[in-house]
DNA sequence: CGGTAAGCTGACGGCATGACAGGACAAGTG
DNA sequence: CACTTGTCCTGTCATGCCGTCAGCTTACCG
């Protein structure tokens, strides 16, 4: 998958070189964590890692070029996510059960990686291809799944023939994402988290098989 | 409501001043729609608007003060959205009509603003107070009515009892602004505007009601 | 017409950016 | 061990934006 490490100058990284480019996706990753993401800058994250900013300019051509290095890494790990839908069924008790593993996974993952998300999901709605990509690519995985496992139950005539499994897979998707990435504002609106994630399961299993649960 | 329009020196701003005031916010807002928040800068929207970057922080703070200023005008004008659910019906074809128009409407707003939207949904999941309130203050007139109707139909025994309406207007809430902002996304992913729209009214009234539409 | 406050800008120190050349360092070679 | 090679890092510099201030212009009012 990812060839040789180079800098941007064309030079291959070694190994002291690769240490200090992960430092300073490290550094990064971390500033974002603790200031908007308009306010980091370079120098910040270079001070932080213990070197220079043109060490920096030497591993990316800027902010958000290793932004997405980061959100690369990440897409990777985050194929996991595909371990939540895999051979899972959607009837009875076990779709229950199905749904609410899925909300769990997916608020974990999401509040594990909320920073980068954010930054992301921001360069995506900016219309940026790159960014665009890579969130398709973190959730394709489970909208894919979600779209299969509606087109299945469709084909069995259970869902309604003018159901569109892509759309709603991707609505439900967005969902999760968009209350992942606002849960604080959730509890402060009266919903506590334990509280939340039956309800959103309840969401998604209404949204896949157009039916209440079994519990 | 808003009190006198001040600088940021405490002089009361007169006629002019004010159109200036203005004549920059809409140059900022214009600026936000054609490039990444990140890089916007001062200078630019002082240049646009014929002016000087001194002139700029006569008004504001600094862009992210201002960007609140476009973001209140905003909210002020989407209280239009509590029309959408004022006095509507979720029973019967009435209820998949209730759904389609929120559907509608909130997406036409949303795409209407989505550049300062955008912005409003980063600083808010970066935790900022002041950005976190003012998207409550445009969401609030849905998720009330959303979870007012949850809670009616509940009291009435069609919905189960333990549904949690504020979560689960919430997480719809979520979902349209999601799917709003990333409209573009679903169409290169094989799903047109024209068949996501009752896709999501068939999630949002499944999510009310518990049950599916009588179209 | 003179006073007062609003409105605007040129200019400046400070800092981030991004490029380059050259020094430091590790590893291999004779 | 000296020497070479290629990687790795940083000092430095030109450029450009930030944020502030003093001071000039404009508008209003008695």
């Amino acid at each position: 998958m990812t060839g040789q490490v180079r800098t941007v100058d064309g030079r291959v990284a070694g190994r002291r070189g690769q240490a200090t480019r992960q430092k300073l996706l490290d550094c990064l990753s971390e500033m974002l964590s603790s200031s908007p993401y308009r306010d980091v800058k370079v120098i910040d994250v270079a001070r932080k890692a213990g070197t220079s900013p043109a060490t920096f300019y030497q591993y990316f051509p800027d902010v958000e070029g290793a932004v997405l290095e980061i959100a690369e890494q990440m897409a990777a790990e985050g194929a996991t996510l595909t371990e939540l839908l895999q051979g899972r069924s959607w009837a009875g008790k076990a779709g229950w059960q199905t749904a609410q593993e899925l909300v769990d996974g997916f608020l974990e993952f999401w509040r594990k990686n909320d920073a980068i998300l954010r930054v992301v999901d921001l360069g995506a709605a900016e219309g940026d291809k790159r960014f665009y990509k890579l969130r398709m690519k973190i959730l394709n995985s489970v909208n894919n799944s979600l779209a299969d496992a509606v087109a299945e139950l469709q084909a069995k005539g259970r869902v309604d023939k003018d159901v569109n499994p892509a759309a709603v897979a991707g609505s439900l998707v967005a969902m999760l994402a968009a209350v992942a990435s606002h849960q604080k504002g959730f509890s402060s609106w009266g919903v506590k988290q334990a509280e939340l994630k039956p309800n959103l399961a309840l969401l998604v299993h209404l949204g896949v098989t157009g039916r209440k649960p079994t519990k």
